[in-house]
DNA sequence: AATTTACTTTAAAATAGTTCTAAACTACTT
DNA sequence: AAGTAGTTTAGAACTATTTTAAAGTAAATT
């Protein structure tokens, strides 16, 4: 029950179904994951939910800033919750993302951002493909 | 004329579809754009397509290299004529993408790529926001 | 040049992912 | 306990993209 807690920090009121979704997202270890892998997690872990709600639920945690969501070429949106400035390699064929630990890659100039503007992260893809 | 050369060079039948989307993109200014954009870039030029041609085309363009896709949260595909290697602003409020020079920025140390893939391209997006 | 073959284009239908709608429900406040 | 504001839901709607299958066109073969 620490994700009732969660929720409450981040300003979202805790219901049942974002406690439900937070149970399995925040159990400890990161993962990425589409709104309807989400959605068997919640059947086989007994329970229901519509998967509006699934949807409205990642929208509010992404905006609270529970999880993320990876930019891909993908027709499907991809969350993350590993919430640590890391990358991705992105398997081109079957959309698969793998993390890249964050000393494994190393950024040494940035370019400056628009004036107007603030920079709000960064995103590092490395396209991987099978070799054969 | 030069789009028919481009064309079988990179081993596309020219078409007349192809020519008038190639004679469109190839004209010496790189851009970013969405299918649509493009379609309604080939009617100002007083010619007339079918979507499906339009996403076909970019598809054949991409696959032998003539156009890229950009990694991108949107739900809308994005294409760059932009082959030089080369990485992206993004306003997340907009979706617009702006092109970092290549010489902007500097990626210091790679991770390794996994094991049996190779590869095949490196994206960087840095997201930006007005700041106000 | 005519015929054949393979590839391409097209409009329309289909699909996939996501958002919207509006009624029912639930958490929180008074 | 009652009120209110936010949330959930099923289903409809929507958007971007892909598929279908028939008609058209470029290239290869005669």
């Amino acid at each position: 029950m620490q994700s009732k807690i969660k929720l409450r920090n981040a300003g979202l009121r805790p219901t049942n179904q974002r406690i439900i979704i937070a149970d399995l997202l925040f159990n400890g270890s990161n993962r990425h994951f589409t709104a309807e892998n989400l959605l068997d997690e919640i059947n086989l872990s007994g329970n229901k939910m519509s998967i509006a709600t699934v949807y409205n639920c990642l929208k509010k945690f992404k905006n609270v800033g529970l999880i993320n969501q990876v930019e891909s070429v993908n027709d499907t949106a991809i969350f993350d919750t590993n919430m640590d400035f890391h990358h991705h390699f992105l398997d081109e064929e079957t959309g698969e993302l793998t993390d890249i630990k964050n000393n494994e890659i190393h950024l040494l100039k940035l370019p400056e951002t628009p004036k107007g503007y603030i920079n709000s992260g960064v995103d590092i893809i490395i396209k991987i493909k099978k070799n054969n």
